[in-house]
DNA sequence: TTGTATGCGTTATCAT
DNA sequence: ATGATAACGCATACAA
């Protein structure tokens, strides 16, 4: 079943048909009439395939992720799906995990698969350290258009949405010192861009405050909230004081308000909290969190739109900047 | 670029280069060496579109879901994702929401681009209600191998791999009443083909204990933390006494234990409350939550394992059932 | 407005 | 073992 069957059937040639199925001009009403009849008749359906070979292109766009089950990541992704659908794209998923190996060759899948542009979700693709590598991102930038989700680097047909990760910290913890504070913990997860973005904004609000950030009260703790429980006991039973936690993930936080429970200490009034990321998690603990709400939709939208854009030759800002917003719950008194 | 160009280069026929390219026989070394040379010189690719026009096939499978962003989904997708690819097939991803038109088109396009099968995730796709209308599913069948994750449809080409959430649900209420419960609530979000299983399962318990399933302590709860904490209270209200809670979901189960903590019940010891699908949330409560696990990991490649092997025309059980695991943490006593 | 002819880049068949 | 050529099904430039 092709393109000549229904040509036969509608007695038109198959120029006539291609015509109508892409709504172009130039077709008169009849011979649109019998063409749209014959593809009824025949239950017609384009091969994609054919279409895609000709046009050199199957309107589709790679999404890369560590890993599609975490929380944010997955939100990110549902955004970017949908919006790229009403766009008219499909989606090709691609979770790499974060060995770079895997990444990259994911990578090249995608482009060999001539997928029209990719966006790489999450901060898991650029780190700030000396030892990172994103050369294979810049190469792939050389064949179609990227964009970065939280993650930035500056080279041609690169594109960043980013949140001010660093504003949100900042603020938050200048809020902490305005009431009061003076022994801040911070906890944090994650070295990548974003995740370095926050931690030089607790360090910066310190500062302006006349504080210099003491390492004791810094602590990179791997994703779990048994971690940032552990930590927080370490530091009580050295000694050191603290009467706030800030977090770069709701986990951790939650990790913070367990330690309060295990110490019977009150939240708010005798530990103050803020997470981040305003996930699912934050409403659950007892007291609920107060979360920094890093803007997943506003974010995965700005994504797709630049995407879009530049796809279609528009001009478009190689990074876009979306505010977070503090979402206000119940473990701290502000 | 194409393979013309690599067989000049090579000096040898384009029928050479596509042999060595796909590691077919009869191809010297002497050749294959060449081609591989020239294959490296000019960075060449095949082009995926005309191979897929020839084959009729990208080497792609369609995952559908009602909502990405969901933990189980989520989760489920990720397994789902990596498990193809390990099998060297690409996942166009497809959020449909709950709305069947929806569905019905985002089938019908996936069954356009041609996927090679597809793998329908979550409970949202097939209800038990009479209105319940799947045909565009069984339809769909005709073209293309579907695969259901926690559904179930008897028909030609539909596989089923599903979660014994009844037995799940049966077992864990037996255990309660054993421990002398009498007065059990039952929440639930769904009355999915699983969300069904579970509330039956919860029922025969009762009735096996020659106890009438009350409505009063069934409620259906949308998917949301106040309304189970609504609910809970409701009851309170009203009068009726209840000194255990099993949910369908681990965010039903977070509303119950924040009923316990708005009327400083004990947990386990005045009020005992199990969830189900040993999510995050379960760590993140205090105490935490017993929750039963639904094993997706394993319901996610039993999944894919039972797709590639339809795809190699291997004969497959229709339905494959897999036994769900309480995880027992601190909201119950046993 | 309509139709013819060609190109897209593979894979596969069949002859050599 | 190798090569010439057809077939896959569409879009489109160009001719009519």
């Amino acid at each position: 079943m092709n393109i000549y069957d229904v040509s036969k059937k509608a007695g038109v040639s198959i120029a006539t048909v291609s015509r109508v199925l892409n709504g172009k001009p130039n077709v008169s009403a009849k011979a649109k009439d019998k063409v749209l009849q014959a593809i009824k008749d025949l239950d017609y359906t384009p091969n994609i395939f054919a279409r895609g070979l000709g046009l050199n292109t199957m309107k589709t766009i790679g999404i890369m992720c560590s890993d599609s089950s975490d929380t944010y990541l997955a939100n990110a992704i549902y955004y970017i799906e949908q919006e790229l659908r009403k766009n008219g794209y499909d989606s090709i998923l691609c979770c790499t995990g974060r060995d770079i190996d895997t990444k990259r060759k994911y990578l090249d899948l995608l482009i060999s698969k001539r997928v029209d542009g990719i966006i790489l979700v999450g901060s898991q693709f650029v780190f700030n350290d000396p030892s990172d590598d994103y050369g294979y991102i810049t190469e792939a930038a050389k064949e179609l258009p990227i964009v970065l989700v939280n993650g930035a680097i500056e080279n041609d047909n690169i594109y960043s949405v980013l949140c001010d990760d660093h504003k949100a910290v900042y603020d938050i913890t200048s809020t902490l010192l305005e009431n009061g504070h003076k022994k801040i913990v911070y906890l944090y997860n994650s070295t990548s861009f974003s995740g370095m973005k926050k931690l030089n904004g607790f360090q910066d609000a310190l500062q302006a405050y006349g504080i210099t950030p003491q390492p004791e009260y810094m602590h990179f703790c791997s994703k779990d909230i048994t971690c940032a429980l552990q930590t927080l006991q370490d530091m009580d039973a050295v000694g050191l004081p603290f009467d706030a936690v800030v977090a770069s993930d709701d986990l951790l936080a939650v990790g913070a308000i367990k330690y309060a429970h295990s110490k019977q200490l009150l939240v708010p009034e005798q530990l103050e909290i803020v997470g981040y990321n305003n996930s699912v998690l934050s409403k659950c603990t007892e007291p609920e969190l107060t979360s920094i709400d890093s803007q997943v939709e506003q974010l995965s939208l700005a994504a797709v739109d630049t995407l879009m854009k530049v796809l279609c030759g528009d001009y478009v800002t190689h990074t876009s900047t979306i505010s977070a917003t503090i979402i206000k719950r119940n473990t701290t008194k502000f």
